[in-house]
This record gives structure tokens, C-alpha cells and sequence, in this order.
RNA sequence: GUGAGCGUAGCUCAGUUGGUUAGAUCGCCUGGUUGUGGCCCAGGAGGCCGUGGGUUCAAAUCCCAUCGCUCACCCCA
């Protein structure tokens, strides 16, 4: 038996990644329009950082994580998620001196060991944004309108769903207040339900059981139990979505599965990714820079997933696949395939996308290969074009066909044909 | 971790009351055109029918085990 791909990793084929290529450089494009900067962090850190941040009882800590030892002994993981690590860097690197208020985005793979299904895998990529260094109401407002712009101009169209959190002065009373209605609710929830409620009590709210969503009708909600300022805030995150003209709908019952989440939160849903209705998802974090060692900065950021991104477009129909050359040279004989291989070497020097055969196919074979390529043109030389000094140059699309010199000097036939071309 | 479905050619899939040499479409290769692609026609290559065991005169087909994939739960992008 050959060595395959491990479980939940996936090769992405040619084919495949040119569908990559336009969401990256898509979303590449638009952050840069809102001020934003790449950075490249590491796949690998301390197992501590994680913990710290995403918490120690949350599930993808408890039992998703890629953790082992290094060779010295200490505990290293596979990042699950970018947000810590970004922060990492953005402390370390004391990036808050440089600039009081970074835009930072980053794209690269993350790692959690879940069983995979549709839209989910071992091994998955995000792009994902941090701002950090302000909480001002119009910052949540213009990212949640950029999260939307990405994949609106890939031809997407999603709903977006906001919530509050609170934050570490109103959300213990909410909890709270929850805590003590599901007591009274305990013998009347799914067996699900009643480990949520030890465990992560603001997940119950989320249960797909229609007895449950029955059972929370009248559930107190998080945005009752704000206080002034958070009320203040998501207010103000309201109306500045309004007035960005960003449609939305507010759910007091999403929930998010890292405890670094305050206030503001928001996830970008559709109908068309089987049980993953998810394809983005964020939020603010105004307490995690300090927890990581930094300053007492507030953040806020967002991901999104690349592979339901990918699932979506290809759904839609819109997966892009067009690989193109623009001169293939056909050529026939030992001279004239001597003559093709530094003409098409030529071509490519000077910027132009060329190919030939190196199989020994007959004219028509090459000519077969030509078209598969989707090439603009074809360059025909033989043993009669070598004699003459001009080869036949096809338009492949609508089939005609001039003479051209095959000429001495490469450079200058190279700048002729690249002219031919345009 | 739990549950269900599915494993036959590179892809998508036919093929069971068990019965010769396991098929089709697309793709790939060659030819029809001594030197011109797409359409058409002809030919060809490509399979331990996931793996191991069992039942049988006979297994892709029935039984058991195992591995793999997929979807769903949980959770999440």
C-alpha cells in the first residue's frame, strides 16, 4: 500500500488553487484598501499560549490541539487559530510603540485534530485580521463591512449575525442569571444540554433541539444584562453598521468557543456548506493583549475559513481554472526542435507565456497539445520554414495564419512576436 | 468520542435469484489527414472489484473481520 495524506489533510490541486489564488489575493486587496498589513507568524509555538489565550477548558484546547514534546522536552503546538499568535508577535515585537493602533492581517493554515467532514478538516486555512489598540464602535462596524466586502466581491452572499458578550464587569451577573434558569429547567433538557449547562452553560442556547429552543423561549437574554457601557457600545456598533448600509441581524443567542471573546461578536453564515453554516467569524477581544504579557489594549479581529470560501465559489460555480499559454511553438525535426527550444525560451525571457512538445508527437498531435493549452497562438517550423526563414504563425481562436520571419537576433524576434501577440 | 452510508479503471459510475475473458461515459495514447487543434469515426493502454479470512464446484456479488473515505452529532472557520 503507498503512503497516503494523513486524515483530515488535504493535498490542493492545480485546478483548485487557482480558486485559492482569487480569494487570497481578493481579500489581500480589499484589506490593503482599509489600511491593513500582512504578517507571517510562526506554525509552531509554546503550548502555553494557547491555553492562555483560547482557555484551558475550552474544547479545542481539551482535546483538539496538535500537542507534543520537542526534543528538549518542552510542549509545542500547531497553532489552531491566528489570533493568538499574531498577538504574540504584536507584544514581543512591542508593536504598539510603532504605532498606536496596527491593522494586521495573515493567511496560512491552522490545525485542530476534529473528525472531518464536509467543510472541516485537520488541517484548514483562514485569513484572518486583528486590530488592535482601539475599541472604538466604528472599528467593529468598518471590519464586519470589510468581512462582508470580501465576500462580496467574490460573488458571495452571506447573512451576517452580531451579538454582544459583555464584558468581564456585566457577563459573571449574566451568567449568573443563566445559571439559575436552567436549574429550574434541569429535568427538562436533552442530554446534551445538561453537560452544557456544567460545562459551558452559554452553549445551551445555541442546542439545535426544537424541545430545547422551546425550552429557552423565555431565557434570559445577554443583552438584558449589559451594563451601561456595553449597552453604549453595541448600540453605537449598530448604528455605525447602518450607517455603512451593512444588513444585519442581531442574535442574542450565538455564542463563540474561545473565552477570549468580549462585547462584540459576529459570524458570516450561509445555507450552502452542509452542517458548516460558518464561513467567517469574529470578534472583540479587549482583554487578551494584557492577559499575553502586552499592554492593556483592546482588540477585535476575524477569520475566515478558506476551504469553505473555496466549497461556496465552487458551489456558485464561480471556481476559476484557466492556466493559458500564449505561443506554443510546434515544430518538426531534429533543427527546427533545436530552433523551438531557445525561441520558446526567448519568449518566456521576455515575459510571455510559451510551451512546446518534447515527445516527438506529430504536427498534429502538437497542434492537438496546443489546443488543450489553450493557447492564443501556435508557431508552426519545419524543415520548409527553416529554408524560407519564416514560420507560420496560427491564431488558434479563429484560425488564421500569417508568415513571420524566424529572424537571427532572439531578442528582437522575441519583442516582434510579443507584438504579434498583443 | 458517538452514529449512519459508501469502497469496481485517472474521474464519475453500471454490474446480486453467486456462473465463461468485469463494463460504460469522460479523460489519456495512436490512427483516419506523407505538415495544422476543437467536431466525427476507428483502435489501444489502463482493474489483485479496498485488504484478510470464511461459505461454495464457483464470489465484484453471500457472511465475518479489518482498513479507508464520506456525511452527521459534538464543536468550530
Amino acid at each position: 500500500m503507498s503512503v497516503k495524506a494523513l486524515k483530515g489533510f488535504k493535498d490542493i490541486l492545480p485546478g483548485t488553487v487557482e480558486t485559492w489564488q482569487r480569494i487570497e489575493q481578493t481579500a489581500r486587496d480589499i484589506f490593503h484598501r482599509f489600511g491593513f498589513f500582512e504578517i507571517k507568524v510562526p506554525i509552531l509555538e509554546k503550548t502555553k499560549l494557547f491555553q492562555r489565550s483560547i482557555g484551558e477548558t475550552t474544547d479545542i484546547v481539551e482535546k483538539e490541539m496538535y500537542t507534543f514534546a520537542d526534543r528538549n522536552g518542552s510542549s509545542l503546538t500547531m497553532r489552531p487559530e491566528g489570533t493568538a499568535p499574531v498577538l504574540r508577535a504584536y507584544v514581543e515585537h512591542a508593536l504598539h510603540v510603532k504605532k498606536p493602533i496596527q491593522r494586521l492581517f495573515t493567511i496560512g493554515p491552522m490545525f485542530r485534530h476534529e473528525r472531518p467532514q464536509k467543510g472541516r478538516l485537520r488541517q484548514f486555512h483562514q485569513i484572518s485580521i486583528e486590530v488592535l489598540g482601539t475599541n472604538h464602535p466604528m472599528v467593529d462596524a468598518e471590519v464586519m463591512g470589510m468581512a462582508r466586502l470580501v465576500l462580496e466581491e467574490l460573488g458571495l452572499s452571506v447573512s451576517l449575525e452580531i451579538n454582544s458578550l459583555g464584558c468581564p464587569k456585566c457577563r459573571p451577573e449574566f451568567n449568573q442569571a443563566l445559571l439559575d434558569f436552567l436549574e429550574k429547567k434541569a429535568d427538562k433538557l436533552c442530554s446534551d444540554c445538561e453537560r452544557r449547562r456544567q460545562t459551558n452553560p452559554l452553549r445551551v442556547l445555541d442546542c439545535k433541539s426544537q424541545h430545547c429552543q422551546e425550552q429557552y423561549e423565555n431565557a434570559p437574554s445577554i443583552l438584558d444584562h449589559l451594563c451601561p457601557d456595553c449597552v453604549e457600545h453595541f448600540s453605537s456598533v449598530k448604528k455605525n453598521l447602518d450607517l455603512l448600509n451593512v444588513p444585519y441581524s442581531v442574535n442574542s443567542f450565538m455564542v463563540r468557543g474561545l473565552d477570549y471573546y468580549t462585547r462584540t461578536t459576529f459570524e458570516l453564515l450561509t445555507d450552502n456548506l452542509g452542517a458548516q453554516s460558518a464561513v467567517g467569524a469574529g470578534g472583540r477581544y479587549d482583554g487578551l493583549v494584557k492577559q499575553l504579557g502586552g499592554p492593556d489594549v483592546p482588540g477585535i479581529g476575524f477569520a475566515l475559513g478558506v476551504e469553505r470560501l473555496a466549497l461556496l465559489l465552487q458551489h456558485e460555480g464561480l471556481s476559476s481554472e484557466e492556466p493559458q499559454v500564449d505561443c506554443f511553438i510546434a515544430a518538426l525535426g531534429d533543427e527546427a526542435l533545436a530552433r523551438a527550444f531557445v525561441m520558446v525560451n526567448a519568449l518566456r525571457m521576455r515575459g510571455l507565456r510559451a510551451a512546446m512538445d518534447h515527445q516527438g508527437r506529430s504536427l498534429k498531435n502538437q497542434m492537438k497539445q496546443a489546443g488543450r493549452m489553450k493557447a492564443r497562438y501556435a508557431l508552426i517550423i519545419g524543415d520548409d520554414e527553416l529554408e524560407k526563414g519564416e514560420g507560420i504563425l496560427r491564431n488558434m481562436e479563429n484560425r488564421e495564419q500569417q508568415n513571420v520571419e524566424l529572424g537571427g537576433d532572439l531578442a528582437v524576434w522575441s519583442k516582434m512576436i510579443k507584438i504579434l501577440l498583443v
